[in-house]
RNA sequence: GGAGGCAUAGCUCAGCUGGUUCAGAGCAUCUGCCUUACAAGCAGAGGGUCACAGGUUCGAAUCCUGUUGCCUCCA
């Protein structure tokens, strides 16, 4: 019978059997009707991207919720997906490119986006098939991209809507630039890192000293009132090739003589003024700032206060070009040129010290390259704008229409929309939605969604422009620009006809994604929501934590830390991986991810697997041929199982209503564990050789169905197998569609004395020694035998006891306590009666230590007048049960 | 520099509007068992001044204040 079930289970063919099951039986797939729609889009990954661990929490969460919406009998949707990434895509096309020698300058932009595509067909969306193995249970019929034609017209439509409401524009602006993207990038792209770098004071020398003096100038500067130079402090040396003036603070004594005079920028000689603003920080550095307009965002508004020059000398690569004037940097890297500079200004004299700096710079998110503050023409989304005319974007957050898991993220939400800058959604590349701007040779430009409309338009606007060769804008979109558009444009919500599927899955239920997009995405998303539809783009928004090493490092391709999902798979199970992945990994929390809890979710698997063989070998006969005892126990235990799942049953449907999906798990994992297997199957399992009676048969396995099906939402593999194969399933049928279940009532029968009364043994048992083989004789002292007597059977069975009397003599027993009664065993070895008065005395001392610290709160006046009535009564209580466990306590102590 | 959060067993975390479900869970550790479902297992056990110092209260892990340490986001 067990023979053919293998004694470990083994998840791999089990796996893919069943996943290509639930494909061809559509059951993902999900299309308008009748029942209440749960909708989930998927936080479409990059095209470029590949599974990491990351996206297995975060898909592993999703695919909870939908599978659980799903067998609450929801019409449950969720759309997958991939995004562009304009940035990561380009560089990885051009790499591409680069490998086959060819030149992304070399190309057309036509051409460019040939090969592009060409990438993108072959390796794109990888990650999408990688899903399939966690077990996702997308509607992959739906799969959508956010460059495919109708999800780019929309963005384009969206562009359009904007600028003629006035809330694009298109602006000279310092932008964060990316010099390996070539490309400008939004505030949220940028990441700052801390480093070390240095702080180098150097020289500027005033102009009425003369220029042999300058050269020849080599004496200590201890006191810069009375020298001929101003310093000033600076950690990118070469960017002093770009000053334009020295800004020193009107209050600062120091430097009051020096206001209005002019200094000399070293090496080349330009003269610069120095000026006096409140804005230089008196107590930094020298107290002398140099000022940079072309290189620095705070020193480009200074620029502009002052109408000063602005000096760019870096190319968009981030190169030094002729306007640093000095041959010797010319054409070279910026990071080349400060070490280089360093050096030359050191040996020319120029530096007065050199100090030790940690600073932050900012670096690319996607390229990783330290940005460059850089003037350039971007097209911008005027937000403080957009937002007064959806106030609904912060409010439905505070207010919990849009409810955040956890809460506390509302925080950073409101501070991230109170400071709301604009969003620059111009980017210098070719991959992405190319911006629908119209430029005539003499500047103009109209917005428009075709040529022929530009044209247009141009006749109207601009009736006097040459509009023989319009041009459009060369720039594309932030790929943001359209992710933000996704719960929408998944569902086509966009487009004139199809509305069906809007209509009824929008607003989707749940976003589950990382807490750093809440900016970039979330706060977005919300947006286009409420300017589009009219109405929020989801109810709950589940925030994962990031997945870290067990050294709390995030997990990352470059340090290898991270271990191939897909490789954790084939090993533990998709099942194992999801289960290590959520049960220690509340919302909110970074998980620390160590492949043990994977291992965890493999046991738990395994566990299961053998509780199924167990049930699977039963052998089986009709009730009339038991005993009315056995039948009694039975029943009992039966009761008892029943009790306990529909308590768990309600205490996890409670977690998972408050999306605390790892404790929700948690206790699944015990109700199996613990009450199922450990205690429930132990206590109706027959005797070897012996069969089971038909009707506690029945409800056993009607037990393991429920608990799979409660189960199947986070391992979805196992359940389904041993739900197909515990009894008869009709052909198509499945448990991803199968129903969850109630908490239904029951009768509540307490085993608890029983229990404790079968652990105390067994304990007892292992502190002597006492091989389980050998069977107990024991006496129940106790005004309670209701609680006993009828589960006699069990404590014979489970704590392998040979009788039981009641409230007899015991002498010389060993007695152990149970709750307020006590057990008295008889050992076949001597027992120590020294050692039993002893601990039994030991006992005796803490009970009374225990009342007299109840006495206290009684006798207090205090507590009796003002705690609430039912909590004295508490203490009442206990302080009766204490008096009546002394009692006995003392006769066993008289007995010895 | 600004905002928010965290500190409970070796590790990861539960502990709601103060009071026997208040010191809990899982993992890890230790002891004894290959007991015919499972050694990926079974039966047990030992681990904590609830960061520190004050305060409020009859009563504080829980509320307040300060200190220290850590994290995240923003500039």
């Amino acid at each position: 019978m067990t023979k053919e079930i293998s004694k470990t289970y083994s998840p791999q063919s089990i796996e893919d059997k069943w996943y290509s099951y639930w494909l061809s039986n559509k059951y993902f797939h999900a299309k308008p009707d009748e029942r209440e729609p749960y909708s989930i889009v998927i936080p479409p990954p990059n095209v470029t991207g590949v599974l990491h661990m990351g996206h297995m929490l975060n898909n592993t969460i999703q695919d909870v919720l939908t599978r659980r919406a799903r067998m609450q009998g929801k019409n449950a949707c969720w759309v997958p997906g991939t995004d562009h990434a304009s940035i990561a895509t380009e560089a990885k096309v051009v790499q591409m490119l680069r490998e086959r020698g060819i030149k992304k300058s070399d190309l057309s932009r036509e051409d460019f986006l040939k090969y592009a595509w060409e990438w993108k067909e072959k390796y794109g969306g990888i990650i999408l098939e990688q899903l399939k193995k966690l077990g996702a249970s997308c509607d992959w019929d739906r799969t959508r991209f956010t460059m495919e034609p109708s999800l780019s017209e929309a963005v384009i439509d969206v562009f359009i809507d904007l600028y003629n409401k006035g809330l694009i524009y298109r602006e000279l602006r310092m932008v964060n630039w990316d010099p390996l993207g070539k490309t400008a990038l939004s505030d949220e792209e940028v990441i700052f890192k801390d480093v070390n770098s240095k702080l180098y004071y150097i020289k500027y020398h005033l102009t009425e000293n003369s220029k042999s003096e300058i050269l020849n100038s080599n004496h200590p500067t201890s006191n810069i009132q009375h020298s001929k130079f101003v310093v000033i402090a600076t950690t990118r040396p070469e960017t002093i090739l770009a000053d334009a003036a020295i800004c020193v603070n009107p209050n600062d004594e120091r430097f009051k003589h020096l206001i209005g005079k002019k200094a000399l920028v070293p090496f080349i000689n330009r003269e610069i003024e120095i000026i006096a603003d409140e804005y230089v920080a008196m107590d930094f550095g020298t107290g002398c700032l140099k000022v940079t307009p072309a290189h620095d965002k705070n020193d480009y508004e200074l620029g502009k206060k002052y109408n000063l020059e602005v000096i760019d000398i870096l190319t968009e690569e981030g190169f030094l070009n002729e306007k640093a004037q000095d041959e010797r940097y010319i054409g070279k890297d910026r990071f080349a040129v400060r070490k280089q500079i360093a050096i030359d200004l050191e040996e020319a004299g120029f530096i007065e010290k050199i100090e030790e700096y940690k600073n932050q710079v900012g670096t690319s998110e996607r390229t990783g390259a330290v940005i460059e503050p850089r003037l350039t023409l971007q097209w911008w989304v005027d937000m403080k704008k957009f937002l007064a005319k959806n106030p609904q974007v912060l409010d439905a957050v505070m207010n919990d229409e849009i409810k955040f898991h956890p809460a506390n993220m509302k925080n950073t939400y409101k501070h991230w929309i109170d400071n709301i800058k604009d969003w620059c959604i111009s980017r210098q590349l070719w991959w992405g939605q190319q911006i629908p701007a119209w430029y005539s040779e003499d500047g103009n430009f109209v917005v428009a969604k075709t040529e022929v409309e530009a044209i247009e338009k141009f006749r109207i606007q601009h009736p006097t422009s040459n509009i023989q060769h319009l041009k459009q804008d060369e720039d594309v979109l932030d790929t943001w620009f359209s992710s933000w558009l996704w719960p929408i444009s998944v569902f086509d919500g966009f487009k004139e006809e199809g509305k069906e599927d809007i209509k009824y899955f929008y607003p989707t239920n749940d976003l589950v994604t990382a807490p750093e997009i809440m900016f970039f995405w979330v706060a977005r998303m919300i947006m286009a929501g409420y300017e589009w539809m009219g109405q929020k783009p989801f109810s709950n928004v589940y925030y994962t934590g990031i997945v870290r090493d067990k050294q709390r490092r995030k997990m990352s391709k470059s340090l290898g830390n991270s271990p191939d999902p897909l490789d954790l798979i084939a090993q533990y199970g998709a099942d194992g991986v999801r289960m290590g992945m959520l049960i220690c990994s509340p919302a909110g929390n970074d998980i620390l991810f160590d492949e043990s809890q994977v291992e965890q979710g493999r046991n738990f698997a395994n566990k299961i697997w053998n509780a199924f063989r167990l049930v699977k070998g039963l052998s089986i006969k009709p009730d009339t041929e038991f005993a009315a005892d056995l039948l009694a126990s039975n029943k009992i235990s039966e009761q008892w199982f029943e009790a306990r799942f529909n308590l768990a049953l309600a205490e996890i449907e409670e977690k998972c209503k408050d999306y605390k999906l790892s404790e929700a798990l948690m206790m699944i994992y015990k109700l199996i564990w613990d009450d199922y297997c450990a205690w429930y199957l132990e206590m109706i399992k027959p005797v070897y050789g012996e069969a089971l009676n038909q009707s506690t048969y029945d409800q056993t396995v009607a037990f393991f169905e429920k608990l799979m099906l409660v189960l199947h939402p986070f391992m979805p593999f196992i359940t389904e197998e041993i739900w197909q194969e515990i009894t008869e399933r009709k052909e198509g049928e499945s448990i991803c569609v199968a129903a969850y279940p109630n908490v239904e009532t029951y009768n509540y029968t307490s085993l608890q004395n029983t229990f404790e009364t079968i652990s105390k043994i067994r304990e007892l048992r292992n502190s002597k020694g006492i091989s389980p083989k050998e069977a107990f004789e024991i006496v129940i002292k106790t005004n309670q035998t209701e609680l006993y007597e009828p589960n006699q059977f069990l404590i014979k069975k489970l704590a392998n006891v040979s009788s039981i009397l009641f409230n007899e003599d015991a002498p010389n027993y060993v007695s152990l306590s149970v709750s307020t009664d006590q057990v008295f065993v008889k050992l076949n070895i001597e027992i120590d009666a020294v050692a039993e008065a002893e601990k039994i005395n030991k006992e005796i001392e803490y009970l009374i230590g225990f009342m007299a610290s109840v006495d206290v709160k009684l006798s207090n006046e205090k507590f009796v007048s003002n705690a609430k009535p039912e909590l004295v009564e508490k203490e009442r209580q206990k302080k009766e049960d204490a008096l009546a466990k002394i009692e006995v306590l003392k006769q066993s102590l008289a007995g010895l």
